[in-house]
This record gives structure tokens, sequence and C-alpha cells, in this order.
DNA sequence: CCTGATTTATTTAATATTGTATATTTTAAC
DNA sequence: GTTAAAATATACAATATTAAATAAATCAGG
């Protein structure tokens, strides 16, 4: 659903084709959504097919494979504010992989476990220094939104639960709370 | 993935058909998965296609569909820790459906963002403190396993994050950050 | 005892995502 | 100048998930 309220709300400003439309994905929401090529035709495909965008001409340059231009509808105009609207009324809930891991710890020798999770706390201070000074980079740079520290700072606040809740499993599991 | 070391995990345990596999998850780790029939499913005829596991037999009880047994194979074992220890050392990134929501915030009227976003934060709180008092029931009865509040505090770290960055968001929006 | 809800069990179609293949053009480096 | 890498652009196969359809058995309540 994500993939087609990002296609429609970039489409509301400009005419775009496909790689175009990856793109500016990767530019300017590259730190927070990973949007696959494939995702992208197959959502143009599936929104073309119910009428909220159309193709609004078939370009071509030399002999590179020919694109198509999309252009929004009203309905699909629409659409983007129906799918804003359900979005912001969504609260996700989310699941992680890494459980499934942890119900089968029993399988793993006790010092294996160990090795994992210090390596997991050592990746999740890295990740969260990055975090830190990319953002510090941006607050120096004005032209920056606001906005984008304000997304920005969701990751952070997530990468700092997990680094705490890792830390508090393995002080747990030093404490013999799991043998 | 997930769903491939699920079944592998338990398979590993005992002979089991799809619906005891979904009945079984849904029973012991219901709280922080969510697999559905047909990933199941897909899943078994999958990892059979690849020898990781076996149709054991197939069983009928009156008129009702007939079941397959699987059983797991030697190289289903292997692939099992495979998959486990590859869960161990991989750190995964999470993105949040939200921040494409809150980048489209420009399109939405300022009061009803906040009428969103207040809600959310009424939401959040509601759910942390159903995770704490579920957790303090778990608490009081000494048969469930320290390892299944090691994975409630997951959600309740991440949950706790989420809510601190809402309000973290309401105040800056109240404070005219964004506008 | 019969009616409706729940449980048992799988299949299928629709939807969605990932990864890879393809093929050209432009750019950079040596 | 030529060769390797990066950018341009899409298509398709493989993989995966969700939702709905099917259909019988069981159980609870009146």
């Amino acid at each position: 659903m994500t993939v087609r309220m990002v296609i429609l709300g970039l489409l509301r400003e400009q005419l775009l084709h496909g790689y175009e439309i990856k793109h500016i994905i990767e530019e300017h929401m590259g730190d927070w959504t990973s949007i696959a090529f494939g995702s992208i035709y197959f959502a143009l495909g599936k929104l073309s097919e119910e009428g909220f965008v159309e193709v609004a001409s078939v370009e071509q340059e030399g002999n590179r494979p020919s694109r198509s231009v999309y252009q929004i509808t009203d309905s699909g105009r629409e659409e983007f504010m129906r799918l804003l609207r359900e979005g912001w009324q969504k609260v996700e809930r989310q699941y992680y992989d890494f459980d499934v891991c942890l119900f089968f710890m029993r399988h793993l020798p006790q010092n294996e476990v160990k090795v994992y999770l210090q390596r997991r706390r050592d990746i999740l201070e890295e990740i969260l220094e990055h975090i830190e000074c990319h953002r510090s980079e941006q607050l120096s740079m004005p032209e920056v939104p606001a906005l984008a520290d304000a997304i920005f700072n969701h990751t952070k606040f997530h990468t700092r639960a997990e680094l705490q809740w890792v830390s508090d499993l393995i002080t747990k599991l030093e404490s013999g709370a799991y043998s």
C-alpha cells in the first residue's frame, strides 16, 4: 500500500516514468524506505488498470527501452488522499524476526549466543553513532526541512530502544536468568 | 525465511500437518508473530520440494479434507541450524509506513494532523499499558519461561520508543516547528 | 433434535515483493 | 581510443503473503 501512496504522491506534482520514480524515492526517501523496481512497475500497472494513473506518453531515446510516462487522474488524487488518511489513522504492529531466533535459542550453545549478542550490541552502537553524526550534519544545513529531522528521529528512537533491549538481554543472560 | 525456520523448528520435535503448525504458532508465538495459513502451506510445499521435509503419511478422518503429516529430514535439520545462525547474525533494518505518511503531511490540514497524532499517542499509551499489565500477569505464573519475558520486553521497548517519538512530534508541532 | 457458531483442514486466486536478466548509452580512467 | 563501470529503462520468473472459498464435524443452547 505504501508503494501506491508514494507513487501517487509523486505523480501529483509531475509526470514521471518508472525509472524516475525509483530515482526520486532513492534520492529523497532513501534513508527511511526501500522500494524495489519490481514493486514500482507492478504498482504502476495495477494503478493504471484501476484508473488511478494513465500513460501520458511513450518516449524513446536512441535504442534504449522505451519508457511510459505516467500521469495521475482525478480519481488517483482522491485515492492518494484516502490512502494518506488511512495511513495517518492506522497504528502498525511490528514483528521482529529476531524474536523467532530468540525463541529457538536453546538449540545453540550458550557461548555462541553470547558472541552473537555482543556483536549485535556493537553493531547497534555503531548504527546509532552514525545516525547521530548524520543528524548533526543535517542540522548544520538549513535547507533541510524540519520534517526530515522528525522522520530521522523515528529511526533513532527505535534504534536506541533496540540497543537498550539487547544490552538488557546481555545483562540478564550473564546473570544466569535463562540457564 | 522466518516461516521456514519456524516450521523446521517445530518439526524437529514432532510430526505435524499444516493446520497443527498454524495452531502451535498461534498458541505459543501468537503474541509476537503472525503467519497466515497460506504462508505455511506454501512453505511446506517448497521445503518438501527442496528435500528439507517429507510427507510421512496422509491421514483422513471421516469426510474432512485429508491431511499430509510432515517429517523433517537430516538436511532439514541442517537447514534449520543454518537459518538460525543466519538470523542470530543479521541485524534487520525496519522501515515504518508512517514515515511516508509524515513525508506527505503537507497535503492534510494542520488541525486534522493534530487530531490523528493525539489519537495515535492515546492508542500507544493504551497498548503500552496493556503490555505492562499482561507482563505482570505472566510474572505471577512461574511456569512461563524467562525467555518469553525477554521476547515480550522487545515489543515493550519499541512501543515505548514509538510513544516517546510521537509525543515528541506533538510537542514540536505545537511549538510551530513545521509550519 | 435442530440450528447456528466454532473448530478442523486445505486449496486457490489475487496481490505483492525480490532478484535477476537484458540491452543500450554515457562517463571516467588509463 | 578502448575498456570497464555506472546510469538508463524495463520485463519476467521466483518467491511470498493475504484473503476468500470450500466443506465437513463438533459443540452449545434453546
